[in-house]
DNA sequence: TTTATTTATGTATTTAACTACGTAGTTTTG
DNA sequence: CAAAACTACGTAGTTAAATACATAAATAAA
């Protein structure tokens, strides 16, 4: 029925993209249910900082598996909402290293009920006949091991 | 282990968008390999009038399940390449119809092997002992019953 | 038949990620 | 120890979608 399913890519990729999008406002929406100024994207470096308390951009960076440009825009916002605070590293000058502040450990601690209550609902809705996180590693795994594009010119040899 | 299982959100929000990202990239690189000028993101435009001949923007952006300025971009996009044509409709002054040009049809039956190939593609990495197609309908189900934030807060009065 | 509503299209702006590039310290090597 | 390579950080620009808003044509209603 659906067009969009002839090749498949768009299919999953755009309906991906769109959970993905959902979840993130939904949660922004728990966060403020609870009275808490928070939003879902915040939440790797928040909690990367809370259990290694002090590490430079790149680290951070690394930790969150997010490109170090990405993580820079993040730190901004978080610097402005005064969550956490940086100076500079004295044995190596190009590093920058970041701690949260006493307001980002409050957070923190008022968030973890919530975060409770998220994974909670997340479960629910993603442990299925097929779990999706599960689906997911699984086709990660598959592609790790051969990507989509080695597989397709395979197929494209072997029908020759 | 992974620092962004705590509330998981993140975690699968961002997975979902690299896994498309990455799909979408080496979807580009199969057609190129078969020698195709095309994108991966145009597929659900040409496909769309390749089997419906005729339509109006409104009406292709609900084909697609896309918003209409996005398929705006997406037929601005195509016309450039000569792949699609638009006249204004007699009837209603409004509308502006589109259809594929010549060189789009021609373009169409060239690409369809290449859908076969990636569709096996698909297949081989998506079907697992957790199918992601049918995991991802199975989520977007739930949601649709009952949305991530109700569950959220109902969860959190249950636990008062 | 004005007026109000709806529909179709288009533009401008936003978002969350990315890549590409540049600069400035640090380390390694000849 | 000077040159080369590497590392850390930052900025600029891109992308693929979305919202929000604006305008104009068509339809319905008073």
């Amino acid at each position: 029925m659906n067009i969009i399913d002839e090749s498949g890519i768009l299919a999953i990729s755009t309906r991906l993209q769109r959970l993905s999008e959902q979840l993130r406002k939904d949660g922004a929406l728990v966060y403020k249910s609870y009275g808490i100024d928070f939003e879902p994207k915040w939440f790797p470096v928040i909690y990367t900082l809370h259990y290694r308390d002090t590490l430079s951009v790149v680290e951070i960076a690394n930790e969150i598996g997010y490109t170090h440009p990405s993580t820079i825009s993040l730190l901004k916002e978080l610097e402005k909402q005064k969550l956490i605070r940086s100076k500079k590293d004295k044995i190596d000058e190009r590093k920058r290293l970041i701690q949260l502040t006493a307001k980002g450990q409050e957070l923190i601690t008022q968030m973890k009920p919530v975060w409770e209550v998220m994974k909670s609902a997340l479960t629910e809705i993603t442990d299925n006949q097929n779990n999706l996180l599960k689906a997911i590693e699984e086709a990660e795994n598959k592609i790790m091991h051969q990507s989509f594009l080695q597989r397709a010119l395979q197929l494209q040899s072997e029908g020759e």
